[in-house]
DNA sequence: GCCAACGTTGGC
DNA sequence: GCCAACGTTGGC
């Protein structure tokens, strides 16, 4: 496999569900490297973003669904994309009756918690000249899986006075 | 392959 | 809770 440059993504979850500090925690008690399995996307262009995650991308992970939305913290990818076994549940929620185990439909990530930032609104997020082009910030934006470029990774990583370091 | 109907996301 | 925007499904 061919080394190729770190990249960034933002990805939404809703808090009530999983939140940074439920990743916290996840990966605080799982010493010494913990980890979150990203399940439960069902959407093509979103797995599609996390076929292309590799282990040490940077994610900004973003609270959706509650009041005000924004990016929480950060996280990072420590395995790349393998099976979501949920989509084979007939239990769960995620459960696709149509994916075969011999060619899963679905894919997910694992992550790890790196830090909290100072909240970032979307409000913030809109009102920040450099971030204009996220797509988070475009009307009618649902994708839950995005890329970010680094410049505006660094750019919300200081308006959340983060200690991320982006080389 | 078109497109109307339907379901979901997610800000407000 | 509303509803605009978007994605998916399925009839034709």
């Amino acid at each position: 496999m061919a080394k190729r440059a770190r990249m960034y993504w933002l990805m939404k979850s809703e808090p009530d569900e999983y939140s940074i500090d439920d990743l916290q925690r996840d990966t605080d008690e799982c010493c010494p490297r913990g980890r979150c399995s990203w399940d439960g996307v069902r959407n093509y262009q979103a797995r599609n973003f996390m076929r292309e995650m590799a282990v040490g991308d940077l994610v900004l992970f973003y609270h959706s669904s509650t009041k005000p939305p924004g990016v929480a913290g950060v996280a990072e990818v420590c395995r790349a994309a393998y099976p979501d076994h949920t989509q084979f549940d007939p239990k769960s929620k995620y459960y696709d009756p149509k994916s075969k185990e011999a060619e899963p439909r679905w894919s997910m990530v694992d992550l790890q918690y790196v830090e909290h930032l100072a909240f970032i609104s979307l409000a913030t997020l809109k009102d920040t000249p450099a971030l204009a082009e996220m797509k988070v910030v475009q009307k009618g934006s649902r994708l839950s899986v995005q890329p970010v470029r680094k410049a505006e990774f660094k750019a919300v990583v200081k308006l959340g006075k983060g200690k991320t370091r982006v080389r």
